[in-house]
DNA sequence: TCTTGACCTAAAGCAATATTGAGGTTTTAC
DNA sequence: GTAAAACCTCAATATTGCTTTAGGTCAAGA
């Protein structure tokens, strides 16, 4: 039996060949299982095999990446993906639109961060008690990060 | 001579009242100093000591970071900067400048990739050979990391 | 059969970005 | 003068996302 007979015929994957047509190294994938993010079973010689599945979760996972999250976020959400059948357009289509909103969150906070930098930094005067880039944090409560004043009669750096 | 009076006085900041200033750890300041970032003199007992400059350079530091951008660029980028006099506005406004252009990348990065999350993973499909999703190396020469066809017969995952 | 390539595990290493801890000194406040 | 707070250095630890290495097993092709 040929080493492709081994997906042509029993549709099972060895780890080499999902990394050739995934694009990631044997090594992330052997990293990504024992992170829980993809899965394989193993065969007479202890070798791992894979269903044609792992290929889709592992362009999600490259996809997700790009987004900014962490793997772990992405094995959270891989983890409501369905136990028993493969997953349903209408489960990817769950979990797209939750990174959808993440990506929304980011584009916005990229964005707004792009036009202060205009503003702020561009004029010179990152004044301390009124630059929003200085002090992203107004919304939330005294507690918590970010520059104090110490003297009330501080106004600016310069 | 009150701890203040170090500051009001001699215009000079303690490692601590930068800290507190900027709302970075003094471990950070430390790691920063390590890294060529920001720099300070030692007084007499060896204690760090900062111009009121390290404020805003701290400040630039932390609003890079949230484009993207790792501590070696922006330890370059701040490198440009006139070593014998205060920084002007119109030194400040050529590093926003490039990262602008940085964050300009990012998002129109993020834009695409969410537009195309739209389209791909939403509908489920993420073809192999067609989806830009799959293939963000359309451009790229035929070597380098990215999927790759094994069969010529082979058309999706599903 | 024999050789070579693909595969296995477990541990270590790497880069970035810090934080934490130990052990000691200096400064400040009372 | 003394105690507490702030500071010092250097080393170790933490996290994320991998890659590399070492030492061995398995499988595929001539």
């Amino acid at each position: 039996m040929s080493k492709s007979d081994c997906e042509r015929i029993h549709k099972q994957l060895s780890v080499g060949e999902v990394a050739k047509r995934s694009g990631v190294a044997v090594s992330t994938l052997h990293f990504y299982e024992a992170k829980g993010l993809i899965a394989s079973w193993r065969n007479a010689g202890n070798q791992r095999r894979y269903t044609r599945d792992v290929l889709r979760r592992v362009a999600i996972i490259k996809v997700a990446q790009r987004t900014g999250l962490p793997l772990a976020s992405i094995r959270d959400a891989l983890k409501t993906l369905p136990e028993g059948h493969k997953p349903t357009a209408a489960d990817w289509r769950r979990l797209s639109a939750s990174w959808r909103e993440e990506l929304n969150a980011r584009i916005a906070g990229l964005t707004q961060l792009r036009d202060q930098l205009d503003h702020c930094i561009g004029c010179g005067c990152l004044s301390l008690d009124e630059c929003p880039l200085r002090n992203p944090w107004d919304e939330l409560a005294e507690q918590g990060p970010g520059p104090h004043l110490l003297d009330p009669d501080e106004e600016s750096l310069d």
